[in-house]
DNA sequence: TCCTTATTTGAATGATCATTCCATAATTGG
DNA sequence: CCAATTATGGAATGATCATTCAAATAAGGA
C-alpha cells in the first residue's frame, strides 16, 4: 500500500522524556525535542499533535515505566519488607536523574485537568500496590501492625519524592541512602 | 536632592515571589511579573536588573522567610520535639501553596551556579538549626539517641519537600497530617 | 510504473518573549 | 524656579517561540 513508518513512536517519546525531565515543559523548545527524539519536526507534529499533547504522552509513558520499575522492585524480595527496601534503593540509585513525575507536579500542580487525568490513575495504582505490600509486611511482622497501610504507602511515596528532590538538589549517594534508611525506620 | 523611591523593593519582590512559585521561572512572563509586583516595567528593570536576577532575588527572599518561619516554629515548643512537630504542622498548613524552594530545585537542580549560591547557604543554616534541635530532643529523651542528628535533619527536610510535593499534587489536609505523623514516628 | 503514504527540510506565519529607548510626569532638596 | 532623580507607559527591537505550508524525496504494494 504505502511506505511504512520508520521510527518507533515510543523510542521517540523516550527522547522527549529526556528533554522534559531535564527542562520541564516550559523550558523545552521544539528544537530541543526534535533533536532528542531523532525525528523531523513535521513528523513530531503529525505523530504527537502539539507540544502539550506530547508532554502528556511523555508523562504517561514515563509514569508507566516508573510504576513498572517500582512494582518489580516490590516483588523482588522474598519478604515484603525487602521489596519495599529494594524499591527505595532503586530510587536512591536513580535520584541523580530528574524525575518527570515530580517535575510535572511541581510545574503544574493540579491546575491542568488533562494532565491530572494522566497523573491520577498512575498515582492510584502505585499507592494501592505499595499499600498491599505493606500489608504483606505487616503479616510478616516486619512492619508495625498498628500502621494504616494506606498512610504508610503515601508516606513512602512522599519520601520517594523527597529523595528525588534531594538528589536533584545535589545530595550525594550516602545522604540519599540515609533518607531511605530513615523512611524504612518509620515503618518499624 | 531628588525624588525618593516610592515603592518598597521587598514588597515588589513579594509580588514576584507569588508569580514564580506558581509558574516557575520559565512559565513567568515579564507582563505577569509587572502586574503582580505593582510597579512599572521600567522600574522593574531599573531596580532588579533582568528576569534571571529578579528570580534569584525572589528565591533568596523566599528562602529567608521560610527559614525564619521554620526557626520560629522550632523554638516555639517547650520541648524540642514540640518545636519539630510545630515546624511540620506549619508546613502541612501551608502546603496548598507551591514552594519556590522546591520549585526552583526541580526546575534547575544545581545546573546554575549563581542560583546554587542562593540555595546552598540557606540549606546549610536550615539543616544546622534542625540538627541542633534534634540534639536537644535527644537530650530530652524524645528522639532515639542512636540517630545521627544530621541524618535526621536531612530526613526532616526531605519530608518537608515530600509534604509540599504531595500538597501541590492535590493531597488533602488529612493525608498531609498523616505524612507529618509518620515522619515524626521515624525519630522515635 | 503508479499510487499512496512517510519523512524531511526550508520557509513562512503570527505570536510572544525579554529588554531597551524615549518622552513625559512627578517629587524632592536647594 | 532649578536640578536631580524616580516613575510610568507607549513604542520599538530583535530574538525565539510553536506551528503550518509546501515542496521534495523515499519506500513500500499493486
Amino acid at each position: 500500500m504505502a511506505r511504512p513508518r520508520e521510527f518507533d513512536a515510543d523510542t521517540a517519546l523516550d527522547g522527549a522524556i529526556g528533554v522534559f525531565r531535564e527542562h520541564g515543559f516550559e523550558g523545552a523548545s521544539a528544537e530541543m525535542l526534535v533533536g532528542a527524539m531523532g525525528i523531523g519536526r513535521q513528523s513530531l507534529y503529525d505523530t504527537f499533535g502539539d507540544k502539550w499533547r506530547l508532554y502528556r504522552l511523555a508523562v504517561r509513558r514515563y509514569g508507566m515505566g516508573e510504576c513498572a520499575a517500582h512494582f518489580e522492585a516490590l516483588r523482588s524480595g522474598v519478604r515484603a519488607i525487602d521489596g519495599i527496601d529494594a524499591m527505595l534503593r532503586r530510587v536512591v540509585e536513580t535520584a541523580h536523574q530528574p524525575c518527570l513525575g515530580v517535575g510535572s507536579i511541581c510545574e503544574f500542580g493540579v491546575s491542568r485537568p488533562d494532565l491530572a487525568e494522566v497523573h491520577t490513575p498512575l498515582a492510584k495504582t502505585l499507592r494501592d500496590a505499595i499499600a498491599a505490600r505493606v500489608r504483606d509486611a505487616q503479616r510478616d511482622g516486619d512492619v508495625a501492625a498498628n500502621l494504616d497501610p494506606e498512610a504508610a504507602s503515601e508516606f513512602l511515596i512522599a519520601n520517594i519524592a523527597g529523595i528525588r528532590v534531594a538528589g536533584r538538589g545535589g545530595a550525594n549517594r550516602g545522604a540519599l541512602t540515609g533518607l531511605a534508611d530513615m523512611a524504612l525506620r518509620a515503618l518499624r
